[in-house]
DNA sequence: TTAGGGTTAG
């Protein structure tokens, strides 16, 4: 008694008594005697001021015995503090579902009457671990208590449940069966269409929601413009930053982030940038919108310079911001950068999986460095479909064929299921090493054993492995029976091979077909003039070009590009930019010169 | 005491 006495005196005697209590309740003490050790918990409760002290909850929420909790708190005078106490700790268990799901149990058991906020607490829990067979069984109980339909927290974290469970359409409904809805009921199905891929059912759900005079805000507006980011539809993307002008949604960072990927990913750099550049306020987040939006758009030079200026005013970047600098770096050819980046991700301790150690595989690939690509997929502890076929696609670019389909034998035993992508590489490795049996096989395969439905792309990578190998006649059969309209790969492949194997007559034919797919550009001019010159039909060749002209069609320079000393050098036919272009001609000659004579001595 | 937010790979 007299150590009941004192801690009932003290708050900091109560907390140490009451986590000795609830150290026992939690099972720790077995010898102690369990009806005292009863009676002072009792006691304790009866005593504790709601909200419970942290230490205490913190005992609580790690107990085994909820039960034996909810036991003690049935037997408390004032009942409501026994319902605060449980919707104290349902909250403290964050996010566990299967805790919350047995507290909120034993409530019922004990003759709590679980309310307005218990309700969401343990909803929010099911959410956060998908548990949807918990989530609906605390929904019968909403449903029956007509919670649902009188309080909008438990509505809305019902659709949530709903959502992040996949089920789109009880989400739907949910949100269907009463009027009683507000600015978050709305965001959060309109979010539920978009995390589940129907973007355009969420921009038409934002539309109803205008319709209904219920107005957004700035999470509303965030929802929304990813949607638009997802359709790349610039129009749209327009019209939503205009509602968001008009109607003085409150425009924090998030909603600033929001607008510049959105801008960008609709292809309008200039908007995003100006979005990005009358920010207040900028995280990592809107570096990274950037950043990665300017590489996605294919301007990797800007999104270089954007991470230059991002490192000069000390914002560190994230695994973002490192990826996106890693595809820039794998587009422009920049090794040497690349490598930093690698280093700087060692010198940090970040774990090359997933996002990050894909991202390195695809720019060591496609810097040329295949083996230092190899060992990084090598390194990986965690490897995904993305990685497998990121070395898959650079074996095959580098033209070890072998090597690529042996990683890919490998898949299956390692549980991984090969995509379509994987398939492009695949097949490409085949057309490049002239397997054409095992790219008939793999084809075949695709279908067949992995489900997947061949793309125009797998078709065109088909014409061409056959169109390689001379097969004109089956890259003819394939495009005959093909499930869906050739595009212009499909043609530009025929005519590739037209031009490998000199036929001419079937040359000007593919050619007619493909500018009836893609008149404007001049890849078909171009090919065909090869065949021509190719075959000594130098009229034809001319005229040929000449019309290119009349049409107004200019031939792309190719380009190759250099990095030297972390500078990239980028040369096209004629040009004259490099401060040492007359030394470089020099050697260019002299470097002919050899060949020629080594080609005569070869004859 | 309670619900909804942006950026990454082949």
């Amino acid at each position: 008694m007299f150590m009941l006495i004192c801690m009932s005196s003290y708050w900091a005697t109560t907390n140490y008594v009451n986590s000795q209590a609830f150290r026992v309740a939690a099972g720790g003490t077995k010898t102690d005697n369990i009806k005292n050790l009863r009676q002072i918990h009792a006691f304790i409760l009866k005593t504790a001021s709601f909200p419970l002290p942290p230490p205490t909850l913190e005992l609580i929420s790690s107990s085994r015995n909820l039960g034996y909790l909810c036991f003690i708190l049935k037997h408390l005078e004032n009942q409501d503090l026994g319902l605060d106490i449980c919707n104290d700790i349902v909250r403290s268990l964050n996010g566990n579902s299967l805790r919350a799901v047995v507290l909120f149990r034993e409530m019922l058991v004990n003759g709590f009457r679980p309310d307005n906020y218990t309700v969401p607490y343990v909803l929010k829990a099911c959410s956060k671990s998908q548990a949807l067979r918990e989530g609906v069984q605390v929904q019968a109980y909403a449903v029956k208590t007509g919670l649902v339909l009188s309080n909008v927290y438990v509505k809305n974290t019902l659709i949530r449940l709903y959502s992040v469970c996949g089920s789109v359409s009880y989400a739907r409904k949910v949100f269907e069966e009463s009027s009683l809805r507000d600015v978050v009921s709305w965001t959060t199905l309109i979010q539920c269409y978009v995390k589940n891929g129907f973007a355009r059912e969420a921009i038409l759900t934002f539309f109803e929601m205008c319709d209904a005079k219920m107005k957004a805000d700035e999470m509303t507006a965030v929802i929304v413009l990813s949607a638009c980011s997802k359709l790349g539809d610039l129009k749209l993307g327009r019209k939503l930053h205009d509602y968001i002008l008009d109607n003085r949604v409150p425009s924090d960072v998030y909603v600033g982030n929001a607008l510049v990927d959105m801008y960008l990913k609709c292809g309008d750099a200039n908007s995003a940038r100006k979005i990005f550049d009358e920010m207040p306020v900028r995280n990592v987040v809107s570096w990274n919108s950037l950043i990665s939006g300017l590489a996605n758009q294919g301007e990797f030079k800007d999104a270089m310079d954007m991470f230059r200026k991002m490192q000069s005013i000390g914002v560190e970047p994230d695994d973002f911001t490192l990826v996106g600098v890693l595809n820039s770096c794998a587009n422009l050819g920049l090794l040497e950068l690349g490598k930093w980046v690698h280093a700087y991700i060692d010198r940090k301790q970040i774990e090359a999986d997933r996002f990050i150690g894909n991202a390195l595989v695809d720019m060591y690939a496609k810097c040329g460095a295949i083996d230092q690509a190899f060992k990084v997929f090598r390194g990986m502890k965690c490897r995904d479909v993305y990685s497998y076929t990121a070395i898959i696609i650079g074996l095959a670019m580098h033209g070890e064929a072998k090597r690529a389909l042996s990683i890919f034998s490998d898949m299956p035993r390692r549980g991984i299921k090969p995509d379509e992508v994987t398939f492009i590489g695949v097949l490409t490795a085949c057309s490049h090493a002239g397997l054409v049996v095992e790219g008939k096989r793999y084809f075949k395969d695709m279908s067949c054993v992995y489900n997947l439905r061949p793309q125009t792309e797998h078709y065109g990578c088909m014409v061409d492995l056959f169109g390689r190998a001379g097969l004109i006649e089956e890259a003819q059969e394939l495009i005959e029976n093909m499930p869906m309209e050739p595009d212009a790969y499909i043609w530009g492949a025929l005519l590739g091979a037209c031009r490998i194997h000199g036929c001419v007559e079937l040359g000007e034919d593919v050619m007619k077909k493909l500018l009836k797919v893609e008149p404007e550009r001049d890849g078909a001019y171009v090919l065909m003039s090869n065949i021509y010159s190719s075959a000594n039909k130098w009229r034809d060749a001319v005229k040929l070009r000449k019309e290119m002209k009349g049409k107004n069609i200019k031939k792309t320079p190719g380009c190759s590009s250099i990095e030297l000393d972390g500078v990239v050098y980028e040369f096209r036919k004629g040009g004259k930019s490099h401060p040492r272009s007359k030394e470089i001609y020099k050697l260019l000659e002299e470097i002919m010169s050899h060949i020629k004579n080594f080609n005569n001595l070869a004859q």
